[in-house]
DNA sequence: CGGAATCTTGATCAACTTCAAGCGTCGTGG
DNA sequence: CCACGACGCTTGAAGTTGATCAAGATTCCG
């Protein structure tokens, strides 16, 4: 369950400053020469809600680290029939490396806020910075395993076990302060469409969670888990994924 | 579609030989000397099918490249569905990077030959070639396409659009003077665990497709592609990948 | 030849989708 | 300030797809 990785990442600026020119993203690089470069190319960029970062089949010459706000990576088939493959959240890049065309649309579904930069610029960088490659290439590994937790999710589990397992995955992102409040980032449409699932199916198991007791509504868009062990035993996962019995070969 | 990426690699060797002690693998690294120390290391190693190369939570300490036949990558829930997440052909890499215990379970499903190394080794030389490192990026680059690729296809295909699907996988990786016969590495319980179906479905929608003349059934295993167009058609994708209508922002 | 594994086919069933309608909420403009 | 409309959510009824259950047929191999 990791579409989570950085619970206390958020970016910092005055509400009502002036435009931030610097963006420090100790993230990507721990060298002081290679932070400046890109300190000094990055500029902050607003996109509202509903509006389009990246578009599929296109050429993009930017490349963007949501810094606020949620995005969402997707892909649709000619009749409209669409996937949502990720939800991009602060510290996650946006741009297509090595390529010059997009596969994925991105797809701001709150108001974002994203440091900016040459694609070509970045790719530089990457080439001079080996260590910048090396976080790179972990980063991609560990989207990779997301990627593969949501294929056994889409091709195995059940409409309740991935509702159970969308809200555990929103769980372990939450605040430590309050564990159990998850604010949905996403309207049940677009949960669907990360799901797998039509909207109606969406509600439905919502509703059925909610009247097991496992979860209870609190306004628009957020709930509260009342039952963390029932909706782990709900979604159908291992308990702990490292359970495993040990037999000798 | 692109379970495909070397349609030219075969590992040669002499069927009867001694066993061949260096690995000549310069998909990896273009570095004379990272190439040396490559070939230092690693040695030839034999799976029979249906043996089992890692194991799901367990800590593993070598590393394998494919040279010969096919493995399957997967995961499952407790109660024993399974989905498979990837296919392991020639050139690919098996093994965990950057953490201790496996995720995943790997299974020869043909027999199988594999360089092997310590993966403590491995990552020593990952950490001093800086080439080999970007070469890596680009491959999990190229996984994370074909995974969400498959995202799309068990969240949102029908049954005969995930059969056509996975014939044209095939038939992209299919010999170069024989593109419309191919072999099928799987049999079909482990292609039902690939597009998340059972296997009687697998057979009904391979049924309708020969049915159909889409396909002609040869021998076991083995089906020849009658109608490359109606394929492609009944597939669900979009022709072209970029054939997206252009409008201005 | 015999037994296991694989594949096929049919009948029934359940999960999820589709279609349809109504309700609540929010934001905007009169 | 209220009315209206868009949007999102809920709920019901009917319909479909693919799963499940159950036999057979075929192939593979020792």
């Amino acid at each position: 369950m990791t579409y989570a990785q950085p619970r206390d990442f958020e970016y910092q600026s005055a509400p009502h400053s002036a435009e931030p020119r610097f963006v420090p993203l100790p993230f990507l690089t721990s060298c002081e020469h290679t932070q400046r470069r890109l300190n000094k190319e990055m500029t902050v960029r607003h996109f509202e809600a509903g509006q389009t970062l990246q578009i599929r089949g296109r050429c993009h010459h930017r490349v963007h680290v949501i810094l606020q706000g949620t995005a969402t990576l997707s892909t649709s088939l000619p009749d409209g029939r669409t996937q949502i493959l990720r939800l991009l959240m602060p510290r996650d890049l946006v741009g297509r490396l090595g390529s010059e065309t997009t596969r994925y649309d991105v797809t701001a579904i709150s108001d974002v806020t994203a440091g900016s930069m040459s694609r070509h610029e970045f790719e530089s960088l990457l080439r001079i910075s080996p260590e910048m490659t090396r976080r790179l290439l972990h980063s991609t590994l560990r989207e990779l395993d997301e990627a593969r937790e949501w294929l056994l999710l889409l091709g195995r589990k059940t409409a309740a076990e991935k509702l159970a397992s969308f809200l555990l995955v929103l769980q372990n992102r939450s605040s430590i302060r309050h564990p159990s409040h998850i604010r949905l980032p996403l309207c049940q449409f677009e949960i669907a469409d990360l799901l797998g699932l039509t909207h109606e199916t969406v509600s439905r198991q919502l509703a059925h969670l909610r009247d097991q007791g496992i979860i209870e509504y609190r306004g628009t868009r957020q709930v509260e888990i009342r039952d963390l062990a029932a909706l782990v035993s709900a979604s159908g996962n291992h308990t702990d994924p490292h359970d495993m019995p040990y037999v000798m070969q």
